[in-house]
DNA sequence: TCTGTTGGTCCGGTGGTCAGACCATAACCG
DNA sequence: CGGTTATGGTCTGACCACCGGACCAACAGA
């Protein structure tokens, strides 16, 4: 008998179809507002690292499709993207709260199963990196140790799928430019700060109950964090 | 105030690389016997759909990492995988047992989701799917039937971050060559029928609480349908 | 009106990939 | 044991994607 097919197709995609989709899910998940300028092909070749064809093939395609249009010599989404009627800041908040659901989801069970799995040293590990949170923080600073914080634990729940669809959704949380925007808008600042605050208290109760090796608790500081993160972030930003 | 960075850098990877990994991944998941033979590079063209000189390139990184070496003028996986000192089955079942522990975290949610949030003509399709499971079925007809089942479940849960999520566990699922490679065993075929027949009774069982919009309901069935399947592919296969 | 920025076009070069051909050697089969 | 088949090794020419750069026309802003 014939061996059976044990892998599937190599799939394959140029760097203008990655950088096209990139921008039209920024412009659809509400990162540019209706109307406003794109960042330019000579800035967008730097951020995406990549030369000013690949940018220029992508962005044709986005005009193609009507999501961006060419006004004398700039780029601008559109007025209207087609097919959406909501406004892009009902679609960012939905973007956020769609993250914070799947984050309950995944989030609450790897941090369980780290508290039972961790060993002494990723415990330690944990507690060290709670006890680096000292607000006020740059916002920048707070994310980049956030994100260690929450990879430590993922790192820490004995189950390598779990941990890798983990790190997807700390793509999406950390990536998210939904969520970028709405830390940095200048109007939102002294709210953030308190989000600062409460998260870096929460983490420190996490990293407790890691220590202890008490899931139930873990589970409670965890849910605690979540609801008051995404209450503050859906109620109190714009 | 100069723009903040919205992306990140475009990352590149060659075919060969893609094709590494995934023969390496395949390798150390205990998807080949110790000492077994790889399949040819011509086989692995057409598998991979790609040029000779990309698979090459690849088994020529396997070789200098050591998983694979070249015996006359064939290509074996190594009797002793560095760095691993457990059996190929061993890490075979371990695999399947860490795929079951994730869709219990990520399927349950998902099905309870899906059952307060389908519309009616998603749960009419989930509905029809079911009732297409007609034991005895061909393995690879019953899973072809069994990924959309899933897969339509997973498109009414409304939202699109945790569906993206749970289709790279199905893929995991689906495209795991360990799960395969218990399936299609010759010696594990009565009990396979047994699985078949009993997730096709499992399934009807979800699609009714779904069609009912009852999430307990639906929540019961999925805990007892991983349970029953995992149970005989941990306890039975091998 | 002038300057700077942006999009448009073009160029030569590099790396990756492709399909194919051919050969030497080992494995398999009668 | 000999013949056939299969496999890995090497090589070739072609094509594509991507790169970095240069230059220009037109527009936006001061």
């Amino acid at each position: 008998m014939t061996d059976i097919p044990r892998f599937a197709p190599i799939t394959r995609r140029t760097i203008a179809q990655e950088i096209h989709d990139r921008l039209a899910d920024s412009i659809t998940g509400g990162d540019f507002r209706p109307g406003s300028q794109l960042p330019s092909e000579r800035a967008l070749c730097q951020e995406f690292a990549v030369a000013r064809t690949s940018v220029r093939e992508a962005i044709q395609g986005l005009v193609a499709e009507g999501l961006v249009e060419r006004r004398g010599n700039r780029t601008h989404v559109v007025e209207r993207l087609p097919g959406i009627d909501i406004s892009g800041e009902d679609i960012r908040k939905e973007t956020v709260r769609q993250l914070f659901e799947v984050r309950r989801v995944i989030e609450i069970s790897v941090f369980e199963l780290a508290a039972c799995r961790a060993t002494d040293t990723q415990r330690s590990e944990i507690t060290e990196l709670a006890g680096l949170f000292e607000p006020p923080m740059a916002i920048a600073e707070f994310r980049a140790l956030d994100r260690r914080f929450h990879w430590a634990i993922a790192q820490a729940c004995g189950n390598a799928l779990l941990s890798e669809l983990y790190g997807k959704v700390l793509d999406s949380l950390f990536g998210s430019e939904a969520f970028e925007s709405l830390l940095y808008a200048e109007h939102n600042q002294a709210e953030v700060d308190l989000i600062v605050a409460g998260a870096s208290e929460d983490h420190r109760r996490i990293a407790r109950a890691m220590a202890e090796g008490d899931p139930v608790a873990v589970s409670e500081a965890v849910v605690g964090h979540l609801s008051d993160v995404e209450g503050r972030m859906l109620g109190h930003l714009e």
